[in-house]
DNA sequence: ACAAAAGTGTTATTCCTACACCCATGC
DNA sequence: GCATGGGTGTAGGAATAACACTTTTGT
């Protein structure tokens, strides 16, 4: 079990990693981690380990990645792996043990295994749900102005973003909300930025499948679990 | 491991189920799977298993859903299950088991452990992924005609899907091809339809990111591994 | 000639991006 | 007043759903 805890500090995406002391691999910088306890799922699992080894309580979203089990992908041992892509806000500065630090996803150290591969794919998961969930929310503090959150966006995406659509597409989505205070404005000025939030702090699909979408229901467009059993006509208006 | 093996079967998406012979859950239906080998990773494994144990040879798609781990999903032991996709095109009739049978999904017998949401999220993966990519590959024949096509992803999908639309869709993203040939009409007379297959019959992303996507670079519009580490300015115009 | 099935053309809508224009504050 | 950052309004474009219409066959 494998956690890619991803936080934006200082502009850039950066992943916690831990340093090996031991072989194999060692020296080099590996994703924290640990086994499965017996009373507990895999995310439960993910959770309590990152609040006991690493002192990081704050982590707003968890998510499976994938199973990671080449053969050899650890030598010598049999070792199969399940990732986990774990989010902290960027306001928070958890304290971390010496041996571990935050590094650059753009510009990792030499990492151990297949680490390297499981935070690519971990980057890769957040870029696509910060693009049809509110999956911003894990990344943002409580309370932040659009600008703020436009360079969460930006460093997380690695492409620019536009203030304004940022907000309008948000905001459509029913995703933020003003929550009525301003910013204080900077050093040489400004006109004070509107603070926002977001309306769930857990993840929400905004914008599913954009294509062969269903056709709009006159009531309820829902999709629930069991339908359309038989098979004669197949346009499904109730 | 365990494998939901889908496949559009008499115009309704159906599941291959094996039911239990001995507690716990005796006779409940339940998703086939075996464990792990030494020499394989998991998507090696699960088309092994498949091949060995079912005969289904002609598996055109294979992909993890996740792992499901609650503690007592399985009553007396611990096991932590990866789930899969399976896809089978229509037009294959594997020779499975004696105690093994299709089974609408939309209408599950009593099944085994969780192995019904297993089945449920599959189902959801396969529809979400139509959407966006080109994995009609994997339910259709190599050869097929536009309203053989619909049948599948009305099937599919569970609700109304026009053919006009579906053709103009997947042929402006260069995923159909017209083979040239066409297809007899029907007892019932008909202009003859055009026969056409899938470019790719290999997973490939077509739409991602419908909103917050990259602007339009000039020459190439891909999304390098390493970019952006430079925090000033944020538009990555090379 | 007529019905049935397939395929094309056209329109309307929706959603996003881009750009220009107003607002509020510090110096 | 003017520079700086924040926010709104509006126009243009891309992609899709919906629908009317033409084409090709069998009876």
């Amino acid at each position: 079990m494998l956690a890619a805890v991803l936080q934006i500090r200082a502009g850039t995406l950066q992943v916690l990693l831990w340093q090996r002391a031991q072989e194999p691999d060692s020296g080099r910088w590996a994703l924290p981690g640990g086994r499965l306890g017996d009373d507990e799922d895999v995310e439960a699992s993910v959770r309590r380990q990152l609040a006991e080894k690493v002192d990081v309580r704050d982590v707003t979203h968890v998510e499976q990645i994938a199973v990671f089990s080449a053969p050899h992908r650890v030598p010598d041992v049999r070792l199969v792996a399940t990732a986990f892509l774990g989010l902290v806000p960027s306001d928070a500065d958890p304290a971390v043990p010496p041996d571990t630090a935050w590094h650059p996803v753009a510009r990792l150290p030499d990492t151990a295994f297949d680490h390297a591969e499981i935070i690519r794919d971990a980057r890769d998961r957040l870029r696509a749900k910060l693009s049809y969930t509110n999956l911003g929310f894990a990344l943002a503090p409580r309370v932040f102005t659009i600008s703020a959150l436009r360079e969460l966006y930006v460093a997380a995406l690695g492409h620019g973003v536009s203030a304004t659509n940022l907000q309008r597409i948000l905001t459509r989505r029913k995703l933020l909300v003003p929550t009525g205070g301003t910013a204080l404005p900077g050093p040489s000025g400004g006109r004070p930025a509107a603070e926002f939030r977001f309306t769930d702090r857990a993840l929400k699909v905004t914008d599913a499948f954009a294509v062969l979408r269903p056709p709009p229901g006159p009531g309820a467009a829902g999709c629930g679990v069991g339908d359309s059993p038989g098979g004669g006509t197949p346009i499904p208006v109730p």
